[in-house]
RNA sequence: GGGCCCGUGGCUUAGCCCGGAUAGAGCGUCGGCCUUCUAAGCCGAAUGUCGGGGGUUCAAAUCCCCCCGGGUCCGCCA
């Protein structure tokens, strides 16, 4: 509803301008305190017309005719600013289209468009770290938007299967006995191997005759030989298992796990390779493959092979991507900051392979510890299992503190509803690029206005709703008129143009701030607006706008990826 | 050393792309509100050289230049 006002306003204020005889490229129009919609447009015309921006402002709005059927109550200039509101037929119209649309409030109309959405993607060396946690939250809070605003989204995890690293593993796995490896920390398979990882690179850096024998058993596995595949992949599943299961409990899930392994053995990067060595870019280095980018304003050249002619990552990267293109029309990829000059090199790969499109990347800086970064391999890391485990702890003991008549199976469902909330929105909350030092106080620290709070606010709705029991369909919404309802229907109508600019800017941390925002706006509706002690008419409206928060609520957790409970 | 990113009240941060109304929030602090639909709530107060310095502009947190602090990457790792 939002989006038809602001549309409605950009016509009448393009109009009014023309008619007060100015000319203008832009209308300058935002959100604002002031009013719903307002313009600046007039300090933009002051140096072509030569007088103030108030009587510019003036003029224009002098010259605003609202027609007969609309959203827009009044224009009007303020200053130098001219200021546009809503009416009562876009609070009514905004309250009737959640009813109607329930769960689909929100989303936008489909488009014709397929979009493959690549996260997490780590390395398969063990479990998850908070370190790259935010990675899967960010991709999968992504996607979920993307999804709602009508796009047709396949999301990838991206299998780096062919690393030294799991070389590394492989060759722990056969050389390893069981009795010298610590105890797992955790019953888990990602747990498993993680043990032969970082054993196995402790003997490396004793014995440099392993590293040798790892080698081997990378050339032995990008030669197709098959007992080594087999090695591979177990290790390689075990430990994407044991992700998943992690995964799972933050509502996370892939539609597709690509190996890196697919594009050696289907001679796609060989064709990569062929093709980008017809180029003026190739350059030969004591045997090594690389392409030489300065032309692209990449100082640094990329490197496609080793010596000996094994390909790199980054070089199956470029394989993966023309795969990617193939089968999307956009491809987003969620990636470490570290990843960014390799990216530009592969962006440059592409160019120069002809495809006249490119990814769009959302890079994100990692969370480290006080001391420093986490590492798997040294075994500095804090296991995103323990902080979900801590989350759902934390919460249950809040339960505990306010709900203890509850059955123990409900107390324990609602704890890990909230702590896995908790955990989605203290990370989504903010931008990606922004450094994160991890401290278990900061990240356990629930008595902020977070996750809780807004499905909190779901649940009051929820409970309003339980003890009206039936709900009238016919209601009329003109009686809505008290300020803090009106300010709820008119904070719900943003949701739409929220998911929109969202999907265009990659910015989830503007749904988690429109999901706080929303829940305030509630919260001070439902303190100073009494529903269920009103009667008649008055009564079936207010518990029709309930019924759209709730509605609205609910809606906006699930695209960041959090249940909305009932009761907590 | 070079490239890219970050630097906003005690802490976490929005706004920066596209310059304009008193720089918005949250946490913490201080004070008020449970005989009203769940107080994980609501209301109020205090707290800011927008890292520093120049410049452009009628107007700079926002654009340009230099510097400082932190992160990250820098040819055969992934």
């Amino acid at each position: 509803m939002f989006l038809k006002f602001k549309s409605e306003v950009e016509s009448l204020l393009q109009d009014a301008i023309k008619a007060a005889g100015y000319k203008v490229e832009t209308l300058c129009l935002e959100t604002s305190d002031y009013a719903d919609l307002a313009s600046s447009v007039a300090f933009r015309l002051v140096p072509k017309y030569k007088k103030s921006p108030g009587r510019i402002a003036e003029d224009i709005s002098r010259k605003i005719r609202i027609p007969e059927k609309t959203l827009v109550e009044r224009a009007e200039a303020k200053g130098p600013y001219i200021n546009f509101y809503v009416n009562r037929e876009f609070l009514n119209q905004t309250a009737l289209l959640i009813l109607k649309e329930g769960e689909k409030y929100g989303s936008l109309p489909k488009k014709d468009k397929r979009i493959i959405l690549e996260h997490t993607s780590t390395n398969p060396t063990g479990p998850l770290h908070v370190g790259r946690g935010r990675n899967p939250i960010i991709g999968d809070t992504l996607a979920r938007i993307i999804r709602c605003a009508g796009y047709d989204v396949e999301i990838q995890y991206y299998v780096n299967d062919m690393g030294k690293q799991v070389a590394t593993i492989v060759w722990g796995y056969d050389n390893i006995e069981q009795k010298a490896l610590q105890k797992s920390e955790r019953d888990k398979p990602d747990y498993d191997i993680v043990r032969y990882y970082r054993k196995a690179t402790q003997i490396v850096a004793e014995h440099p005759d392993a590293e040798s024998q790892i080698a081997q058993i990378l050339g032995r596995y990008e030669s197709g030989n098959a007992s080594t595949i087999e090695k591979f992949r177990t290790v390689v599943n075990k430990c994407i298992d044991g992700q998943r299961q992690t995964l799972e409990r933050l509502d996370i899930t892939f539609d597709r796990y690509v190996w890196e392994s697919q594009f050696v053995i289907d001679g796609s990067v060989k064709k990569v390779l062929e093709k980008l060595k017809k180029t003026k870019y190739i350059k030969r280095e004591d045997g090594a493959l690389a392409l030489d980018l300065t032309s692209f304003g990449v100082e640094k050249d990329f490197v496609l092979t080793r010596f000996n002619g094994t390909t790199l990552y980054t070089t199956r990267d470029v394989a993966y991507h023309l795969w990617k293109f193939k089968h999307a029309d956009v491809v987003i990829n969620v990636l470490g900051e570290d990843q960014k000059l390799s990216m530009e090199q592969l962006k440059c790969a592409l160019k120069i392979l002809g495809l006249k499109k490119e990814p769009r990347i959302v890079f994100y800086s990692f969370v480290s510890l006080p001391e420093g970064r986490m590492s798997t391999r040294k075994g500095v890391v804090v296991n995103l299992d323990d902080l979900l485990d801590e989350a759902c702890e934390r919460a249950y003991i809040e339960v505990q503190k306010r709900r203890p008549e509850l059955s123990e199976k409900e107390k324990r469902d609602i704890a890990e509803v909230v702590g896995m909330g908790a955990v989605r929105f203290d990370i989504i909350k903010v931008a990606p690029e922004k450094m994160m030092t991890f401290k278990w106080e900061d990240a356990l620290d629930f008595e902020k206005q977070g996750a809780p709070f807004i499905q909190y606010s779901h649940a009051r709705a929820c409970s309003i709703l339980k003890k009206a029991g039936e709900i009238k369909h016919k209601f009329d919404p003109s009686l809505l008129t008290a300020p803090e309802e009106i300010e709820l229907i008119k904070k719900m109508a943003f949701l739409p143009s929220i998911v929109d600019s969202t999907a265009q800017d990659l910015k989830p941390y503007v749904v988690a701030t429109y999901a706080r925002e929303l829940a305030e706006t509630f919260n001070q509706f439902y303190r100073a607006v009494p529903v269920l002690k009103v009667e008649d008419a008055l009564r079936d409206a207010r518990l029709a706008l309930v019924d759209c928060a709730r509605i609205v609520l609910a809606n906006v957790l699930g695209l960041l990826g959090i249940t909305a409970p009932e009761s907590m």
